[in-house]
RNA sequence: GGGGGUAUAGCUCAGUUGGUUAGAGCGCCUGAUUGACAUUCAGGAGGUCGAUGGUUCAAGUCCAUCUACUCCCA
């Protein structure tokens, strides 16, 4: 066996484990029935996107998942691919085409410009996949899957036809939010509201009956005045009543407009006098209807006034607003400007203000509603953390029609033939189907494709192969419902509530409602876990124009990747944003180094014998050379099994790492291995001692590798518990009573009572190491104690450690007394402890520690002698509190009066 | 306007059914370097748990109100 290098290295590691897992099938889905299955979907990147910040905990988190499940024994699956992302990539081909050269889309027509862009996303796309795989993602990367794939298209198109023919499908006329420069409608859920800085303008219209009586209206948009139809006013507000049924006169084009009663009208907000444009506004589009008034649209697609906005046809909307307002004011119409802030709805994709606007779309009316809320609400999928459990069935409480038709080129072309010239509204003109017509030179196709998000919310079903209701494959029947889906919370909407309503239609025959038994069966996933956006160290969110967002693969060629997985799960609190911080990923790293050096460690106490399986370890111990630490540790080893198992199922993962953290470094290295130290250079105890270092290395490895899976593999076949081939993906745990069980059929039997006696001892050394360094001879190794034995228990205890004790914190003799005459000494749970060699005691700094630690002392006391007077206390609270208290009480009045003698004879 | 979240040590956070003297990491201070690890070891200082009120024998933990920051929806 090679010798461990010193420190430990992860590139070379990770590069040699990573290839051989490939080459070795470590991370191929198998369908074995005969297996539980657990299978993850990776929530899809974007194909053009590269690897950021928040993919590498999301990822992590699935690879624990996934890792912890192969070993665990079931027929695993972590399946990856990427999204075609629509708007996003389209866009960036258009700007390199625009750049490169100097054409639009449409100088290059439909099929060309999809095969540049297919051309495009071959070239760049896909990067991130690789990315992943330094990360150590363990995918299997044979069934990657892309969104727009033959199958995954076909899924999407059924998906589609389906809906149409189930009745959930319609195209309408509607005011959706427009995009002016990706030139296309949006759902909902792609715009983002932000609060922007602008003006509020008050403006004055003449009554045309009443001449000389004006009306008073704020408005934040007047270039959208050439669309005005009509004003409106609270039907009930007295200010107005009278002039409901008369006219004002429209500044330009000058024209008279009715004035209309409408209840949606706020009487309280501005003057209480509304104005509307039916085709830019939702409010005012309803009013309209109400009404029966004309919708005029003022302005083109690309955000440009159109020839009917009179005065300010043809300029760039924002250059028309202030070129509105200079109107106004010379017609004398303007009252006032004011600065004004209120909340704009963005573009998500191109960054811009969107634009209300009356367009011909598909739209989906979301099935299986009742179910979904009920899916989440009965448990059968549960949200971690559970919380956002309100924000999802609000959404659904509050649903609107999803508007999936998109004005864009890339992505799936709407499975739709309409007659040529006929009308389109007319059901008889459509033909809805995934293949054309069979006379396609009477039909014309419809010439849009889908929302992105309508064919990822398929991703459950059709990358396990899914293309039609009622037909299923092997894959599906084994893996779906998956088991778990890690993502961000900021897709709850767009995604996560989308997969479970395609899942519960979608998946199996039509049904109108659903059994609880059904939703079981066609929920797409039994888990979510909603992880925290990482944010910089102030707080703000990563970004590119900030230039906060550190490069992932820079921070995994410093940390390496287990050694960032690590630092990461530790500093990522359930379901909050996390803020990275360098320093403190950095103790992920120094953890992978110091469990490379305590296996560097046990690799040169001695020789190494059969590691090959637990058995062979333990058979190695004999029960007659086991002291107390190994059975403390051993306790601690098998209690840490069972922890870690309950906090990976509770998907507690910071409670994971930090158990992981505390148990190796604390309760492992800084003690156990310290203390050993001795029994190592004893040939007789020796094999023993490294055979329990052997057991706690192999188990704790077990336990370790889901988070950190390269230096775990590394060090099971450094340390022999494997050979060349047998991964440590294929080993669990099992139970901490398994390996209690384990040790037991050995005649190892572990009692309780020593793990209490180690703490003792470990807060005895800790007490005689403070009183070291207090007296300024930390460093010195033949110090002298007396101990006044709390009791003869403590006196026992410390007889029969009192090699360990010595090496532990460097005596050369302790004696024991009954009495501490006037030396200064220091309490500890084994009973006070005094100095021999106290040359240099500074006599006040002692006098000031012992005083302010008499006076917590005192306080506790005195609330422990209040309680215990209090008769409604003692009456109420159950038994072992009481006795607690009576016992602290009791222990804080010797304390006390150690204490104050101390402090009496150090005086004098 | 509606709904979440957060408020605990200088910083970032734990603290799961209310119950003995509130924890960790980082940072800071003191000390340590010839055989696992300075990506280390030992020790120390530092908080009364945002504010107020309430429930209870008992509140960081439950309830109410308020304040601050933050996110989502309208």
């Amino acid at each position: 066996m090679a010798e461990i290098p010193k420190s430990y290295d992860p590139q070379g590691v990770e590069s040699l484990w990573y290839d051989r897992w490939l080459a070795a099938g470590c991370f191929k889905g198998k369908v074995d029935s005969k297996r539980e299955s657990f299978a993850v979907m990776i929530p899809p990147p974007n194909v053009t996107g590269v690897l950021h910040m928040g993919h590498l905990l999301n990822n992590t988190l699935q690879d624990i998942m996934v890792r912890r499940a192969r070993q665990e024994g079931k027929s695993a699956l972590w399946l990856a691919g990427t999204d075609h992302a629509g708007i996003a990539t389209q866009s960036r081909v258009e700007k390199e085409l625009r750049q490169k050269q100097g054409k639009t889309r449409h100088d290059l027509g439909r099929e060309k410009f999809i095969e540049t862009a297919s051309e495009w996303r071959d070239k760049h796309g896909g990067i991130i996949l690789g990315q992943l795989r330094k990360l150590g993602a363990s995918c299997d990367w044979d069934r990657t899957v892309h969104t727009l794939d033959d199958g995954y298209s076909q899924a999407v198109l059924q998906a589609f036809v389906t809906l149409y023919e189930r009745g959930y499908v319609y195209r309408g006329k509607r005011m959706v939010n427009w995009c002016p420069v990706s030139q296309t409608g949006l759902s909902d859920e792609e715009v983002i509201m932000k609060p922007s800085k602008g003006s509020l303008f008050r403006m004055r219209y003449e009554v045309v009956e009443l001449p000389g009586t004006f009306l008073e209206i704020s408005t934040t948009r007047p270039e959208t005045i050439p669309g005005d139809m009509a004003i409106a006013v609270h039907p009930g507000d007295e200010r107005y009543q009278h002039l409901i049924g008369k006219h004002v006169w429209r500044p330009f084009p000058r024209a008279p407009i009715p004035i209309v009663g409408d209840s949606a009208v706020d009487p309280v907000f501005g003057t209480g006098v509304l104005k509307v444009t039916p085709a830019h506004d939702r409010t005012d589009f309803d009013i309209g209807k109400r009404h029966g008034l004309t919708v005029l649209d003022v302005m083109n697609p690309d955000g440009t006034m159109s020839a009917d906005a009179g005065p300010l046809a043809g300029l760039e909307r924002f250059k028309a607003r202030d070129a509105a307002a200079k109107l106004l004011d010379e017609l004398g119409a303007l009252v006032k400007v004011e600065p004004y802030e209120n909340t704009v709805g963005y573009s998500e994709r191109a960054d811009v203000p969107i634009e209300p606007r009356l367009s011909e779309q598909w739209f989906i009316r979301y099935p299986k509603i009742e179910e979904a809320k009920r899916a989440v609400t009965s448990g059968i999928i549960r949200f971690h953390p559970e919380r956002w459990t309100k924000t999802y069935l609000h959404w659904l409480d509050n649903i609107q029609d999803w508007c999936v038709s998109r004005q864009l080129w890339w992505g799936h072309r709407i499975p739709v033939w309409y007659r040529k010239n006929s009308d389109r509204n007319e059901s008889i003109n459509r033909h809805v189907s995934l293949t054309p017509p069979t006379d396609p030179q009477n039909w014309e196709q419809d010439v849009d494709v889908l929302d992105t998000w309508a064919s990822s919310w398929l991703w459950c079903l059709a990358t396990l192969g899914w293309r039609k209701p009622g037909e299923t494959t092997d894959e599906l029947k084994h893996w779906y419902p998956t088991g778990a889906l890690a993502t961000g919370p900021d897709i709850i909407f767009l995604w996560v509530a989308r997969m479970i309503i395609a899942g519960l239609e979608l998946h199996g025959p039509e049904k109108k409602t659903l059994t609880d038994d059904d939703i079981r069966a066609r929920i797409p996933f039994k888990r979510v876990y909603f992880n925290g956006i990482i944010r910089d160290k102030q707080g703000r969110k990563m970004s590119k124009s900030l230039g906060n967002s550190p490069e992932p693969l820079d921070l995994i060629a410093k940390f390496g990747a287990d050694g960032l997985r690590f630092g990461l799960l530790s500093i990522a609190p359930k379901g909050q944003d996390i803020l990275f911080d360098e320093d403190r990923v950095s103790q992920g790293r120094n953890f992978c180094n110091k469990l490379w050096n305590a296996s560097r460690f046990r690799q040169m106490s001695g020789p190494m014998f059969d590691n090959s399986s637990l058995p062979s370890i333990i058979t190695r111990i004999k029960a007659e050379h086991l002291d107390d630490d190994d059975f403390a540790i051993l306790q601690g080893l098998a209690e840490l099994t069972d922890t870690t198992s309950k906090h990976l199922e509770e998907h507690e993962f910071t409670a994971y790492a930090q158990g992981l953290y505390t148990f190796f470094w604390g309760d492992f290295c800084d003690w156990y291995v310290e203390a050993s130290k001795a029994r190592l250079a004893d040939p007789l105890l020796r094999d023993t001692c490294l055979a329990v270092q052997d057991l706690v290395l192999r188990q704790f490895l077990l336990l370790l590798h889901p988070v950190a899976p390269f230096i775990t593999e590394e060090l099971w076949h450094l340390l022999g518990y494997g050979a060349e081939n047998d991964f440590i993906q294929h080993h669990h745990t099992a139970t901490g009573g398994d390996l209690l069980r384990a040790l037991r059929d050995h005649a190892i039997k572990l009692v309780a009572s020593k793990v209490s006696d180690v703490a003792q001892l470990r807060e005895f050394v800790a007490t005689i190491r403070a009183l070291k360094s207090q007296t300024n001879q930390a460093t010195r190794r033949d110090t002298v104690v007396t101990v006044i034995a709390k009791d003869s228990a403590a006196r026992t205890l410390i007889e029969n450690n009192r090699d360990k004790l010595y090496r532990m914190a460097g005596l050369a003799a302790l004696d024991f007394a009954t009495d501490a005459g006037n030396r200064p000494g220091m309490l500890s749970v084994l009973g006070t402890v005094v100095l021999e060699q106290s040359g240099v005691v500074d006599v006040a700094a002692e006098m000031q520690r012992l005083t302010k630690e008499l006076e917590k002392v005192d306080k506790v006391v005195a609330a422990g002698e209040a309680k215990l007077t209090n008769e409604t206390f003692v009456s109420k609270a159950p038994p072992q509190i009481l006795e607690g208290a009576r016992k602290q009480l009791e222990e804080a009045k010797a304390k006390r009066d150690e204490l104050s003698r101390m402090l009496k004879t150090i005086g004098s």
